[in-house]
DNA sequence: CCATCACATACCTTGACACGTATATGCTGC
DNA sequence: GCAGCATATACGTGTCAAGGTATGTGATGG
């Protein structure tokens, strides 16, 4: 019998802005660890603990290359997003103006909180 | 001048599996406080704290109704994940081979871990 | 063999967060 | 006004994850 355990969401892993850095790097060309390293100006250890997670959440494969370790993208665990969006579509294309306004506020780097939040209803 | 802050992304409210379930409530219609709880078997300050993380992040509004509060999604900061995904569709119709497997494998419960994770090249 | 390169892992510390219990707030009908 | 309901918040606690430093491992060239 093999050795199982729960594997926990692509949600999780993604939350991680590093791991996102790495994965949108990955995504154009595959790299070396040594080359993500470099431009994503973390220290070596992070970047391979960051791919160990990546790895074991099957979202991305390494091939040994000498020295040398290789990684490249693979996107099918993405799809657990992808399916949970898209109830939310729908939403999207019966609110084109307050999604017009989305993108507009965050084009700026920083926003400003509603100091009200609820209006009066009934 | 406004108060400002950072708002941490849509990536990491979403990356709780609770509010991940209160929005996918709420995407199917608006709700109060406490029909959330019933239906979550959470106690209500928890689904309060979600809500409240989830409200401060743009991700639902609330309307007072006498003294119960509904909620509703506003769905536009799923954008970010939306737009983020967009490099990785690309891939998915490329490789739809490994997709039809994965979808397979995740609708067990469980999966195996692979115990050899690198084959040779060059 | 041995030094070195590329990468992985161990260990530790720190901070964030999710939950529970208890309590506060605010509205309502009587 | 007051009791009671619906919701929000405060506070304490445990867990877990991310990063840094140090070290292990394995392949390569000389």
């Amino acid at each position: 019998m093999g050795i199982f355990w729960s594997v926990d969401s692509a949600f999780s892993i993604i939350a991680e802005p590093n791991r996102r850095a790495i994965l949108t790097l990955l995504v154009a060309s595959e790299q070396s660890v040594g080359e993500l390293e470099r431009q994503l100006r973390m220290t070596q250890p992070t970047v391979s603990k960051h791919l160990r997670v990546l790895r074991e959440a099957g979202l991305v494969e390494a091939t040994v290359d000498a020295q040398r370790r290789v990684y490249r993208v693979k996107p099918e665990p993405l799809l657990e997003i992808e399916m949970w969006l898209a109830p939310f579509r729908r939403l999207w294309s019966t609110h084109l103006d307050a999604l017009e306004r989305h993108l507009d506020r965050t084009h700026r780097s920083v926003q400003r909180k509603p100091r009200k939040r609820q209006r009066k209803r009934r």
